[in-house]
DNA sequence: CATACATATTGATATGTGTCAATATGTTTA
DNA sequence: TAAACATATTGACACATATCAATATGTATG
């Protein structure tokens, strides 16, 4: 329960994946709007992308040339509620938003 | 605001520093308590309840010769709930649990 | 006041990880 | 199928930080 619990709080540790998550509560972003929006190279933000897919936290599809990350763990979304983000989630495709 | 979650997610982001916290969920303990529950030197746990004191997450009270510390962010408490942690809060300090 | 006890700090070390440029992979389009 | 586009991977590097043993600090007790 330490793991599971910890595993997500590390994936969001760090600054450009708490950013990136943060985007993402507004609904499905492709890679090419989500590198300028967290100010990193596009390759930093594909790494990222991936830990957080690694960890549950993130699911994609793609579409064309593009691919589409979204969140898809509603404990995610709890957490920034939790935290006192006022922030309305709007288009979040996880389970419990949608 | 990202840096203020940011600072709280980071301070629960490590092992140890995440079983302190859980620890301290059932109540305040000194650190003598602590160090032998989270398997890590006095010295280590001492510097990893300086680093959740420091963020706001823990706050610490003298009784004699033993120090005891204690969850001081409902926010933390929260986020376990967030996480689907099962275990019931008994006896945690903070303003909201008390 | 000297000693034992509880916790904090320091210095050294090792390990982890975030970042970028360059390159590779995969997909569409002309 | 060649070229353009979108994303992923790799290798190098710098920096952060978790850990421990040893020591220092602070508190009570005899």
């Amino acid at each position: 329960m330490v793991d599971e619990t910890l595993k997500i709080i590390k994936a969001l540790s760090d600054e450009t994946r708490l950013k990136i998550v943060k985007f993402l509560l507004n609904g499905e972003k492709c890679v090419c709007e989500i590198f300028p929006h967290v100010k990193r190279t596009q390759s930093t933000t594909s790494i990222q992308l991936g830990k957080l897919e690694k960890s549950g936290i993130l699911k994609s599809r793609r579409e064309g040339k593009k691919i589409f990350y979204f969140i898809s763990d509603l404990r995610v979304c709890n957490i920034f509620e939790s935290l006192g983000s006022r922030k309305k989630i709007k288009k979040c495709r996880c389970e419990g938003c949608r």
